[in-house]
DNA sequence: TTGTTCTATATTTTATCACTAACTATTATA
DNA sequence: TATAATAGTTAGTGATAAAATATAGAACAA
């Protein structure tokens, strides 16, 4: 897998997963993991950042599977950023299939 | 503009741009430079990476309005790396565009 | 009961690598 | 001489990878 193309995208996706429901670190690497190939650290890294930037607040809940599981919830500031980075990739995704067609198909 | 979205994917650009044509460096950076934005010496250090692999072959060509122009030709390997990469960026591409799609519809 | 091991979970540290910013250098032309 | 067209370099930044460490609970053996 293409480590480079990640760089930023993987912000997007969690801020995504975070918009639908409050999720703890483990869990989101879990499900990412069944999409793409991330290093085990690399979440808690973005997820750090994301509470520095106050994109996102934590909570702690007890569970009876292991240590207790640190939830991160979107805050409005959060709701904000995922919507202006979804506008911004999905504007870079589309000039950059625009460059690869004009490479093939008008050949 | 979001600088990491173009970790990897400027070399796609790149790549993609030279299999219509061969194109020299400057004429790369104006292009590229009229879609997204971009630092006048990036080009540069991905023309010599991909020449450093073998991607591409360059040959000079003097110009009537400056320096002589280096152009950037595409090697077989260098257009099955294109493909190859282009099936990436558009798997990655799609598998994001499912993840933000699944956070925001089925809410 | 004690000790060991495994799984779930969080966190940290070092390294790598692509891009940016800001240069230098060269040739032709006005 | 200044400007535009062109090539190239260097130091710095920041996101991810890789590989650890740490801790809580469960299962199991002695």
């Amino acid at each position: 897998m293409n480590v480079q193309f990640k760089k930023g995208a993987l912000e997007l996706c969690v801020l995504s997963k975070l918009l639908r429901k409050d999720c703890y670190g483990y869990e989101l690497t879990d499900a990412l993991s069944q999409r793409m190939v991330i290093a085990t650290g690399t979440l808690y890294l973005i997820l750090k950042r994301l509470r520095d930037d106050a994109y996102v607040e934590t909570y702690l809940v007890e569970s009876a599977e292991g240590p207790a599981r640190k939830y991160y919830h979107l805050t409005e500031k959060g709701r904000k950023y995922q919507m202006k980075l979804k506008e911004e990739w999905m504007d870079f995704v589309q000039t950059v299939q625009e460059i690869i067609d004009e490479s093939t198909s008008t050949r």
